[in-house]
DNA sequence: AAGACATTTGGCTGTTTGACCAAGGGAGTT
DNA sequence: AACTCCCTTGGTCAAACAGCCAAATGTCTT
């Protein structure tokens, strides 16, 4: 609606929404299951080994955080990564493990 | 420890504390400023407009995931960014914004 | 050593989160 | 239509979080 010279307070709350999302051991899981192909939800669910409606809550927090994207498939619904570069955060997110090891 | 062939539970409940520590509009305003130099305390504290005591805990927040370091300087304490490479997130979130709106 | 200043820590409170179970829908099957 | 399957939603509960105030710590000044 109007456009800050320096992010102002309302654009840090929206990008903090988003790396909230992804700031769960489950949901970093699946979006890095994702990352190799869609899948549906009961494969994401045996893969975090949580009850099958945690880990609809789970996602429908990635969805309307704009990470991922479902689609109905007869009885099932796959879900995909929508914006692949969340993936670089990996790379980054590993360096900082390894130089908290050292 | 251990070399997993792929990322195993640990390790993303470890990259999850990381991208936690970033999760949140103070810290994220504050790994923000601290793109532009270190800043101390009470700068920070001007800019996110909290009590100092907030801040100084949000600071330990992410000092304990390893994204700033502190060094004391007589009376006062000054932080800075410990590794750039988390503000290629902003990048990537930016962009997620983006598609949100649209 | 007393005081002022900068920051951290402890304690309290209201809010949010994450897990489970149970119940509700939508889509295919019989 | 009735049944089953896959998933989502609602409710509950314990744990974690974020804010404030008050008290403690550490450093410089007088």
């Amino acid at each position: 609606m109007k456009a800050c010279t320096r992010p102002c307070s309302g654009h840090f709350t929206e990008r903090a929404r988003i790396m909230k999302a992804m700031a769960h051991p489950s949901r970093l899981m699946m979006v890095d299951e994702l990352s190799r192909g869609e899948r549906c939800v009961c494969e994401l669910t045996e893969l975090v080994g949580h009850d099958i409606s945690t880990v609809s809550k789970h996602l429908a927090i990635l969805r309307k955080a704009g990470i991922v994207t479902d689609e109905k498939k007869g009885k099932q619904v796959f879900y995909r990564l929508k914006l692949p570069c969340v993936l670089n955060f990996f790379q980054c997110i590993e360096s900082v493990v390894q130089a908290n090891k050292g």
